[in-house]
DNA sequence: CGGCATCCAGGTTGATACTG
DNA sequence: CAGTATCAACCTGGATGCCG
């Protein structure tokens, strides 16, 4: 069953969905405000927004702090892991818009 | 709802799935038979293995060459557009290698 | 405002058996 | 050997309404 293992599969497992990578993205340039956030997501609904966001706290890759305001006030923002996921973003990114040139 | 649209969803529609990273990253060593490339990804089933190469194909990110032989001989190769991925999965890979170290 | 619970329609996946 | 067909099980995601 097992033949040929590789880290690639490990790495989508955490960020290789819907939602996460385009979550991330726009974190790239600093903490955002939830429903900020969330605004920024196209198509994305409440319910994904906030199973995106638990997931990748979760897993270590963005931060979530609370201010103890009324109205609640929740930021997120990129761990150093989650920074150290920068150049993949910005890769894949970077990717769609030369793919779209030539095809 | 459309705020704030990137080419990284664009992308990842491409290759932003279970197998396909892991199907395309083998093929970066060169075209690969049928048979032996389903073996070098572990755990995948035969139907979800023809499914992706499937999608890969129609995507125009890999090729596929019958030989009309017996027994049934089919090899997969990468296309130019396939290729143009090498640097986003060697990340990938890389990134899920580091990570291990750290966590 | 932030976000959780529930319901449920649709797509995805795996096991198995079969064709060329 | 390569690939397809079928079916049931599972998971995803969206809509809605409620809570702190």
């Amino acid at each position: 069953m097992n033949a040929n293992y590789c880290p690639l599969d490990y790495t989508m497992n955490l960020i290789g969905t819907k939602w996460k990578p385009i979550v991330l993205f726009h974190l790239l340039e600093g903490a955002e405000r939830s429903g900020v956030l969330q605004k920024k997501v196209p198509g994305i609904s409440n319910k994904m927004f906030t199973q995106t966001v638990r997931e990748l706290e979760k897993d270590g890759l963005i931060s979530r702090k609370i201010y103890p305001v009324v109205p609640p006030k929740v930021e997120y923002a990129l761990t150093a892991r989650g920074k150290s996921l920068e150049a993949i973003l910005k890769s894949l990114d970077q990717w769609g818009i030369e793919d779209k040139k030539a095809f």
